[in-house]
DNA sequence: TCATATTTTGACAACCGTTTTCGTTTTCGT
DNA sequence: ACGAAAACGAAAACGGTTGTCAAAATATGA
């Protein structure tokens, strides 16, 4: 593990949400790094390889990463038009999905679960 | 609905599964229709926005788009692996969703699930 | 240690699916 | 049939991602 992976794998565990992987150069470059775009790809790669990080996509086709062995889990309803987030918990959700990974023999699970709306103040 | 749009329209309800723009533009292409690529994509974009079609992204950004009428909603539990997919269904989530969407005066409320795991062959 | 092999890095270009642009063609109402 | 509005297609632009390649960092070993 190269330092500037580490970097990388450090700059997306300091948020509990998803991150772009241009989210992550900027945040990095903010700090004074001098990483470039291409690395950041490289060690997202090479971390959702070795199964440390949770890739999807979003609606837009853009690739998100999330550090997936965040304990402290919840999720969040985004709003499409100013972006707030509220916290929501779903004890549903997470009991869903274990059974659903049990049901297909799968060992562990995790999950990821974005909810997207117009908030009450932009509709 | 113009001509052109119901053929992409018919195209797609040729398939049981899901299919690119490109693969529709082709298909049409081969069956000796001269349709453009750009007609394509906005008939696609017409038909997902007035809720004929469902849309969603592969894992390598493409979007891909199904005829919708009997098939619903699924959601995909993958393997860290070897990335095989199962399809599973979530009416407990959908309405959760939904749920939560009405709690915090969200409207329009959509969501993306993934569930992760290992599966049998992999562990 | 020093020299050499290997890996990692980053600027930049290429890639590819998608969207925009813009001039032309078709459709639709009157 | 006429004019306005919508749809069309070719090509260019766009944006996120991946490939290229020479330089820099790191590991190896004599």
């Amino acid at each position: 593990m190269s330092a500037r992976r580490e970097a990388v794998r450090q700059a997306l565990s300091g948020y509990s949400g998803f991150r772009s992987a241009q989210d992550l150069y900027t945040d990095l470059r903010a700090e004074g790094s001098k990483i470039g775009l291409t690395t950041v790809y490289r060690a997202l790669q090479a971390l959702s390889d070795s199964g440390e990080v949770d890739v999807l996509r979003t609606d837009d086709g853009e690739a998100v990463y999330r550090a997936c062995d965040t304990e402290s889990h919840h999720h969040h309803i985004v709003c499409r038009v100013c972006a707030t987030a509220v916290e929501i918990e779903g004890p549903t959700v997470e009991k869903w999905a274990a059974e659903m990974g049990a049901k297909h023999g799968f060992s562990g699970v995790t999950h990821t679960v974005e909810v997207f709306g117009t908030c009450a103040d932009c509709s």
